[in-house]
DNA sequence: GCCAACGTTGGC
DNA sequence: GCCAACGTTGGC
């Protein structure tokens, strides 16, 4: 990253029940390939982030909530489950729960959210996140 | 369990 | 290249 630039944020969705926080927290230091997508919109996000940037790790259905913050430890590279090649991913490990999980109701809640992707698309999977919405959220989340 | 939103597929 | 049909996602 060069100088003076700032790191961008994400969201990144997932069931619970296919893949969870405490199995990221398991994957450790080395982090998980974030495999799995096949979604164009997606995909570009994937392809704009880089090593060092910031996600927040949110759990659809069941909980709804943003529980943790992973950071991205490899670039956007071919997602060997995608058999047409047209799909890549990138790797994340976890880097810290959020000492207060944030839900999907609370974000609705605040005027100042209403912008957010989760909110407007809340069918995308890899979400781009603003500055501000990133430091409310980690505010809300006891991160400030 | 329902259904709206959205993406993908396939016939034309 | 259009669009109807279909499948999936995910909040409610």
């Amino acid at each position: 990253m060069s100088e003076g630039e700032t790191m961008a944020h994400w969201l990144l969705k997932t069931e619970p029940s296919s893949w969870s926080w405490d199995q990221q927290v398991d994957a450790g230091v080395k982090g998980t390939s974030w495999n799995g997508v096949r979604n164009h919109s997606a995909k570009l996000h994937l392809m704009a982030m880089r090593i060092g940037d910031h996600a927040f790790f949110y759990h659809s259905g069941e909980g709804k909530e943003i529980v943790g913050i992973v950071e991205v430890t490899k670039a956007y590279y071919p997602d060997p489950t995608d058999k047409s090649g047209a799909f890549g991913m990138v790797d994340v490990k976890a880097v810290k729960p959020l000492k207060a999980p944030v839900t999907l109701q609370e974000i609705k809640a605040e005027p100042r959210l209403k912008e957010m992707v989760l909110v407007n698309n809340s069918r995308l999977s890899v979400q781009p996140v603003t500055d501000a919405e990133w430091a409310l959220v980690c505010a809300k989340g006891g991160m400030g």
